[in-house]
DNA sequence: TAGTGGTCTAGACCACCCC
DNA sequence: GGGTGGTCTAGACCACTAA
């Protein structure tokens, strides 16, 4: 068989692992390993960018490719709709609004996602339950500049996240995980007491610079999310 | 200029967001987009590659590619060492060591990472300080079966994870983040209150299905975790 | 079983950047 | 200035899987 960027990828992390190549050390040139592996320097090169992708190596043009000093591993998540986490999980999903206004934008937001004085956002408050166990909070302002037609929509029975993932297209996005504890508000709903750990996660999207929507997500007890890399 | 994979990701993305191919939609082949753009399929199929691991499309063989109908956006974090995460910020960064003990492995251990009864592991609780404010409470257990030269680190001066970043070769690795209340422990070592939320960051790491290492981190108040995409 | 993506090749030119 | 990686090409064969 002809050797594939994969076996490459394999034989370099071994070579790492055994101490063969230390950290900082400089590889040989892709026209050498290609030399070496028996095989077109493309195939090299594949294996080199995707090892660079994972943190393990950096590579410069002149200067050459060298394993990390400091590897900065990279994990990864994929963020889905939660009602596909939940069903993933094996449980029933079911989805309840909460609360729906329309207000002028607060000062925190304008100042957070550049909203002009006096820009209406729709504020809503949805709770997500698996197996009829409280799982999510979302407490969630929709940019009514940017998305008028969200204006008319009621989510009574599509929670906003969904309806936008659907309805409206973004180009930038930004996630924060973090810990907070639990105000009175949100230990009622996820069915907690107030000042418990409560796992947060900020959810702000843009499509061409202008701000669409900003989320807060608060998960009930216990919630994990995890990686392997 | 020829055109450039990254054109061709920009022009699919757009197409994307004008909801020319809507989500579900199906694209053309591979080698119908290399005649209309003017390129190699090799080109396409790199724009192409690049836009599933982004989460964006999805693609079989023999059924072609498609928009994601519900889009599993990556996000993704690079984790690096803390030393240079902090000096990163701009700060000063300091190292304790605060506890030090050889132990046999408590049993919720030796279930997580499979250590035999009466196994030894080195227990250790840093601190890591950012201008000389507490960032990172670290609680790790590294096995000494498996890392028998830790016995004789000191870990004075440095962190027990950059030695074994610097040391131990691993191979696979699992990281899990999560909100928890500080134990009155916890609370005093970050300079905060019992019951504060504290983000936590769990991580085991494995070299050929041996255990290595398993810690706890326990990061300060305010502490985000976050990233771009 | 036929169509689609997955990969490899051999060669080429180019952009960047360290020396 | 020259060496290294970054990318593109035109062609080929292969692997998977939906129909």
């Amino acid at each position: 068989m002809r050797t594939s960027y994969l076996d490459i990828k394999a034989d370099v992390l071994n070579r790492i692992r055994q101490n063969i190549w230390p950290p900082g050390a400089g590889l040989p040139g892709e026209i050498e390993l290609a030399e070496e592996f028996g095989c077109a320097r493309a195939t090299v090169n594949r294996a080199m960018r995707e090892l660079v992708d994972e943190g393990i190596l950096e590579r410069r043009r002149k200067a050459g490719t060298r394993v990390k000093a400091s590897p900065t591993r990279n994990a990864r998540f994929s963020i889905s709709l939660i009602r596909e986490e939940i069903k993933k999980a094996g449980a029933e999903y079911r989805y309840a609004l909460v609360e729906r206004e329309i207000i002028a934008a607060p000062g925190w937001l304008r100042a957070l996602v550049k909203i002009p004085k006096g820009g209406e956002v729709l504020h809503l408050k949805c709770m997500h339950f698996a197996a009829n166990t409280p799982y999510q909070l979302e407490d969630r302002w929709i940019n009514l500049a940017t998305i008028p037609k969200a204006r008319t929509q009621d989510f009574e029975d599509i929670g906003p996240n969904e309806w936008l993932v659907r309805e409206v297209p973004f180009s930038e996005a930004e996630i924060a995980f973090s810990a907070t504890n639990a105000t009175q508000d949100v230990a009622d709903f996820l069915d907690q007491s107030e000042g418990d750990a409560v796992f947060t996660v900020e959810r702000t999207t843009w499509l061409n610079g202008e701000n669409i929507t900003h989320a807060r997500l608060y998960f009930a007890r216990g919630y994990k999310m995890t990686t392997a890399l």
